[in-house]
DNA sequence: AATGAATGAGCTTTCATTCAT
DNA sequence: AATGAATGAAAGCTCATTCAT
């Protein structure tokens, strides 16, 4: 168990998320937390244990024990670093936030030159595969979020952030008459944004079977952008049977 | 020995579905079920009670004695009916199964003189208020559906039952040309039954504020509508800009 | 099982054993008995299912509603009959008493005239037939005689008046030059009927497998007149026939 | 991590019996025994006290708090050490087989001029020394041992080691012409151990009366030599012809 | 920094027993 | 006489957490 080279900076970094919802977390980071490379090392592989625990067994079934134990260390070496489970899982948390975030923005991105088609799918893609190897995880912090105010508040802060983006995407899209009008930006995007990811988590989870991941991209793309009505632009009337 | 008198019918009727997945639950019901009217009044109060306290704080925070309380007994006295907490929430999603798949008929019925639109309208406000009022309960059976086999089939069940009706009738549009025919029937009403139902339990949750109820069943029938590239039937042929 | 028709005489007296062990018992008897012939026939069939479940589970590991299940009653009419599961396993072990004691008249009839040889080997016999049959229930009062003064007085009596028969007429053969005169008839009686009785309930279980019956009685009774040693009478030497 | 110091020898070694019958106490040595000096006094502790308690209330009636307590120590430091009440016993039991076998060897010791009556006589003394110190808690490991599997196997592995050993030792005198050569040797010392055993159990517990000691030595071991009819060696010829 | 020992709170579960019917 | 419902006491066990080293 000496090994566990890299620090890996995001944990070791005090999560850059917007708002900071860690009271008690962000005490440890100053004041209790690992003032040596040797602590912050072991930090970092309690963070690592606790994700893959929670993945697991889920949290409520996750000891303490477990979480240190994977990580090399003891039951009560765990307390130098976290004050409970509840402290570590906003640590993996924040962390998680990074990831998923990422690919969003080519969607956005206005510099690009791609049809609105061909950024949707090729966002859907980014966060299908995303969705499909942290949904074990995405899902923990989600039940937690119904029971834990400091989750809650990472989990829709999180959540929020994606339906915002999307949002403005779609008004976009409406407002340059390549989207259907008649929808409601936010709702749209919640009920698409929920659709993709709670699809991701339940039928695309690897080791759960489902179905075959390029098909599965391939359709939800397919039914986001005929959600929308998308229209590409310029052209002087795109016949819709050449979506895909 | 008499013969099982007529329990309480809401929680009592050996849930009608169509495997039986109470291994216990069954043994109890024919062997230490309640044998009086008393009995089975509380027992139908202890159902009644595990729901309400299943939902406010979860699964695995609520205590048996919570639930037992609740139902103005003693702890023990639930184990009279019940094997345990486990025991007793297959009993609740038992009967929840009934109400969740009350409504999904409707899009299917033959003798319907309504158009697919209007149908799928109706199924979805039906299915919304279901989702809408129940999703506490649902979520928790989720969750629990991860780490219990029992619960896991019982959830599985509804929902790929659920999932097939759908697709069946998906498909049925795609025959008459009236769906979009590159939309694979199962992965679609997947996605589109995540969507649904999850955007009920995230967003429509009563006392979770969210959006207005009837804003939001005709947002979600529109881009169920649009993914689905609806066209209603007889009509010569529908020009796809009109389709709100 | 309305059945269980005779009510077993044994247990519908008031057990005749010569010191009344049984203050609690007999007020039952006295105050609360059955007064119904079929109360009596309850009375005996849970006797009886008392003991075959002590048997088979155990003293501490028997339930009162194991008991009354076997009599075909509920756990609560239990409580008509008896005040606890050690009032019972009293009823048990009385009527046992007369069972065991059935044998040993024969070695000291003073009307037989088999030799003391002949008569050891006949009460060996029986006495074995009776341990092997009766050695679960045996080991079970045992078992609570050591926390439960009313059965100890029980058992102890049982026990001691056994010996004392023995002792008897062990001495008895002391004087007419038959056995070893250094033997102390008391102490040997009592290790002869431990030797006994504890090789009939560990070896000769009839389901335990252990040896064969014939053989082993056969080798007891050697062992026994070897350490008596025993002779047999009228040869020159002695001349008192009356082995009595 | 260090090398798990030197336990307490009395209670605290690895029990060298021949067959290890213990899954989890094994374990529990490798895995979780204590790793502090002070953890091994602590286990000590338990040990002792959970035969003391054993002894006074039985295995049943036996808290597991009143063993922590007698221990000086909570309820929940129990199980630091040991599974279940089980598990100590195992322990204890494995202990306790040390202690009793130690006197047999006396017997067949080739390399003593003792006589075989000298030798059974010593070896008698032993035995039924240690028996009536270690009746009671015999009585309980005998009693678990027809609930408990492994407790079974340590019992019985105790039970026909010291069985065989004397049937070798029995059958040698036979040949030499020294004992009654119509005694089955494994019956034999299977009749006798247990009468040897039973009669220091149940008449020579020091608290409960019984006996005088030596008077009960002297008189089991005249049994004994009795029933094997055992002749001394050299003395040119016995007369006794009626053996049988 | 890390460990092992120890604690205490709390939960599930089992059962003998009582009560109303 | 018999039952089902209900209770209360107590046990076993788990775990997060603290403490001394």
């Amino acid at each position: 168990m000496e090994p566990a080279p890299q620090p890996s900076p995001a944990t070791a970094t005090p999560p850059t998320i917007g708002v900071d919802v860690r009271p008690r977390a962000q005490q440890r980071w100053d004041d209790d937390g690992p003032r040596s490379r040797r602590g912050a090392e072991t930090r970092a592989r309690l963070v690592e244990a606790a994700k893959a625990v929670f993945e697991e067994k889920g949290f409520h079934e996750a000891r303490i024990s477990d979480v240190a134990e994977r990580a090399g260390l003891t039951h009560s070496a765990f307390y130098h670093y976290f004050d409970s489970k509840e402290d570590i899982l906003l640590e993996v948390a924040a962390v998680l936030d990074h990831t998923l975030n990422a690919g969003v923005d080519i969607i956005l991105d206005p510099s690009s030159t791609a049809t609105p088609r061909e950024r949707i799918a090729a966002a859907m893609r980014i966060r299908l595969e995303a969705h499909r190897k942290e949904a074990r995880i995405m899902n923990v912090i989600e039940q937690v979020s119904r029971h834990n105010e400091q989750v809650r508040a990472l989990w829709t802060q999180f959540y929020k952030q994606h339906v915002k983006e999307m949002a403005n995407s779609i008004e976009q899209l409406q407002r340059r008459g390549l989207a259907d009008p008649a929808l409601d930006p936010v709702m749209t995007t919640d009920a698409l944004a929920v659709m993709t990811i709670r699809f991701a988590e339940q039928s695309l989870l690897q080791d759960d079977a489902g179905y075959d991941f390029d098909a599965a991209v391939e359709q939800i793309t397919r039914i986001y952008i005929n959600a929308l009505q998308l229209r590409d632009p310029r052209k002087p009337r795109r016949r819709r049977d050449d979506t895909g």
